[in-house]
DNA sequence: TTGTAAGCGTTATCAG
DNA sequence: CTGATAACGCTTACAA
C-alpha cells in the first residue's frame, strides 16, 4: 500500500547532487549555487519528499516534541490549558504528546517512563497528589520540566496560581458583603492548589476575627452531600466558596437541594468560570484562572528552556485570578 | 546534564554480550540461556537503560503513534473524546499526538503534514467542514484513518453517531408532549453532524404533518440572538431542540432571555449532557452522545487495523443516542 | 543459542 | 560550494 516514501537519497540521485547537498538546501543551508537549489526544489516537489522527522530526531537527538502529563483531560481547567498549549506548541513547531494519570502517582511513574523512553525533549507537568519530588526529578532523568498548577521542587520554573490570593479575594469579597460565617468547600484537600486556597481563605477569616468552616470529602458526590448537611446542621450558615470547578457544581447542587426542602437563601462563590455559572439563578460570582496564560506560559517557558544557549534564571510565574462578579455573592448586579 | 544514556551496546558489553542477544532479551524473544538472561538483566538494572523508542521507530519502521486531529479540544463533546482516547490508547501501549484544525481546512492540511513526517501509524480524525475527502485521501498518503464524528470516505472505518435517529428522538419526544411549532436550532448548519440532526428533525416534523422552522447562525453569539428573535417573532413556538452543546447553551439563554422580558414557557431539548443540564431550572431534557464508545472504538478499530495480518472488512460503527429526560422537556419527571 | 553486520533516513564532519 | 562518509540506537537476517 504504502511503498515506501523516498529519501534524501532518492531526491539527491534525481536532482544528481549529493544527498548532504539536499539536507543543506533543506535546512536552509549557508550557500548553494541557485541553478543547483533550484534542480533539488524540483526533484523534492516531483518525488513528493518529505523529511522522516524520525530519523532526524536520531540524528539529531532532539523529538521537537514535548509531554504533556496532567491528571485529567476532560475536566474543563485542564482541557483549557491543553488547547491552549497545544495552539501555543503548534505555532512554535513543536509537537504534543498528551498523556493523563489520574491523579496516580503509580500512573504518572508509567507516563514519565513513557516520555523518557520517547526522548521528549521537554516535560509539561502537574503532579500527582502525593509525589514525592526527588523521585519525580528521577524519573524526569534531565528532561526539562515546567510544573503547572502544582509546585514540584525550587529549581524548575512553575506556572502558578496565586492561589491564597484567590481565596482571600473571594473570601473578603463575601465578608464585604456582610456575611460572618462563610464556608469552604472542596474535595481532595490533599491537592496542593485546594491547600493553598484553603490557606487563603482561613487567613481572610482569620483577619476579620471569624472561625472558620471546611466542608471536606474525597469526591464530589460526597462533597454535594456533605454541604447539604452543613448547611443543615447550621442554619446561620450563609454563604460558601468553592475551591475548583467540580467543587463549585457540587455546591450549586447542594444548596439547590437545600432551598427545596424550605426557603433558604444561600450565597457563594465559585473557582473557574465553569459554563454554568451565568446559566443558573443567581449567575454565580467566580474566580475566574487565565488557563489562556497558562497554557501560553508554560509552553514558552519550557520552549525558552529548550533552546537556550546560555542557562536562563529560574522562572516562577505566579498568575493571578480575577473575581468576576455576578450575582450570587450577593451583588445586585445581574449579567 | 543529561550525559548520554545507555544503549544496547553498553548493556552487551556490561552482560559480556552480543548486542543482539539484548535485544531478544528484551523483546521476549525466544530461548535465551537462564544465565545470560539474568547477566542481561542485572546490566540493565544497573545501568538503568531503557530503550531508546526513537531508533526502534527509525528501524522498524512503526512509531506505535497515532495521531488524533480534532476541531477543537476544549469543547466538551471532543475533550471527552480525547480523554477516552488517551485512556485506551495508554492501556493498549500507544502513544497519542494531539492537534486541533479550528475547523479550518487550511489548518486541517498542516496538522495532517505534520503527522506525515512525524510518520505516525494511523490517524483519528473529525475532518473540518468544507474538506475535499479526495484531498485528504492524498494527505494521509496511505495512512489508516478513523473518522470520527463526521465522514471521510467510503473506505475508511467511521466512528458516528446515528445523527437523524438522534433528532427524530427529540423531535418525537417533544410531538408527544403536544408541542406543534418546534424550531431547531444550530450554528454552523454546514458541518456534517448539524446536517443529519436537522434532517432526523425535519422527518419527524414532515411525518407529523408539520412545518419545521430552523433557527441558524454562524457563531453562537448571534445564535442566541436568532433564537430570542424567533421567539418573539412568533408567540405561539413553544419548543425548541439544538443540536450540540454549544447550541443547547446559546438556547437556553435565548429562552431566559425571552422570559425576562415576560412569562413565557418554552419547553426544549438540548444535545450532549452538558454538566449544566442538571443546574438549570427545569433540568435541561438531553439526547446523550456515548462519548466513552467514541474514543474507544475509535482507537479499538484503528489499532486493529495497524495490528491486523490480513485486511479486516471496513467497519462502520454507528452509536446511538440516548434520551436523557428531564424537566425541560414538558415531563413531570425531576431530577 | 549467540554474535556479527547491515541498514532504517538524517545530518555533521571533513575532504575535495 | 559540494560530495562521500560516519554515526545516531536499534533490530533482523545470516553465520557461527
Amino acid at each position: 500500500m504504502r511503498s515506501s516514501r523516498p529519501t534524501v537519497l532518492d531526491v539527491a540521485r534525481l536532482a544528481g547532487v549529493g544527498a548532504s547537498t539536499v539536507s543543506r538546501c533543506l535546512r536552509g543551508g549557508p550557500h548553494l549555487r541557485p541553478e543547483v537549489q533550484e534542480r533539488i526544489l524540483r526533484a523534492i516537489a516531483e518525488l513528493g519528499y518529505e523529511p522522516n522527522e524520525v530519523a532526524r530526531s536520531l540524528r539529531g537527538g532532539r523529538t521537537n516534541t514535548i509531554g504533556v502529563v496532567f491528571p485529567h483531560i476532560a475536566n474543563t481547567f485542564f482541557s483549557l490549558c491543553i488547547q491552549q498549549i497545544e495552539q501555543e506548541a503548534t505555532r512554535r513547531g513543536w509537537t504534543v504528546m498528551l498523556l493523563s494519570h489520574q491523579e496516580s502517582v503509580a500512573q504518572q511513574s508509567k507516563q514519565l517512563a513513557v516520555l523518557r523512553r520517547s526522548r521528549v525533549d521537554g516535560v509539561i507537568l502537574t503532579p500527582a497528589p502525593g509525589s514525592d519530588p526527588e523521585q519525580v526529578r528521577k524519573e524526569l532523568h534531565g528532561m526539562p520540566v515546567v510544573a503547572l498548577d502544582r509546585p514540584l521542587w525550587t529549581g524548575v520554573d512553575h506556572v502558578m496560581l496565586r492561589n491564597r490570593e484567590a481565596a482571600e479575594m473571594a473570601t473578603q469579597h463575601l465578608l464585604g458583603h456582610g456575611y460572618g460565617e462563610i464556608a469552604c468547600a472542596t474535595a481532595s484537600p490533599e491537592i496542593y492548589s485546594f491547600v493553598e486556597r484553603i490557606a487563603g481563605y482561613r487567613a481572610a477569616m482569620a483577619r476579620a476575627g471569624l472561625g472558620d468552616e471546611l466542608i471536606l470529602a474525597e469526591d464530589y458526590t460526597r462533597l454535594r452531600a456533605a454541604a447539604g448537611e452543613a448547611l443543615r446542621r447550621r442554619p446561620t450558615l450563609r454563604a460558601i466558596i468553592s475551591l475548583s470547578n467540580m467543587a463549585t457544581f457540587a455546591v450549586v447542587q447542594a444548596i439547590r437541594d437545600v432551598k427545596h426542602e424550605g426557603e433558604r437563601e444561600v450565597a457563594m462563590i465559585g473557582f473557574d468560570d465553569v459554563d454554568f455559572a451565568t446559566l443558573v439563578e443567581p449567575a454565580i460570582t467566580v474566580v475566574r484562572q487565565p488557563t489562556e496564560a497558562f497554557g501560553h506560559e508554560a509552553v514558552a517557558l519550557l520552549v525558552q528552556r529548550l533552546t537556550e544557549e546560555a542557562a536562563t534564571p529560574l522562572q516562577q510565574r505566579l498568575l493571578a485570578a480575577e473575581l468576576v462578579v455576578r450575582a450570587s455573592c450577593g451583588c445586585a448586579y445581574r449579567d
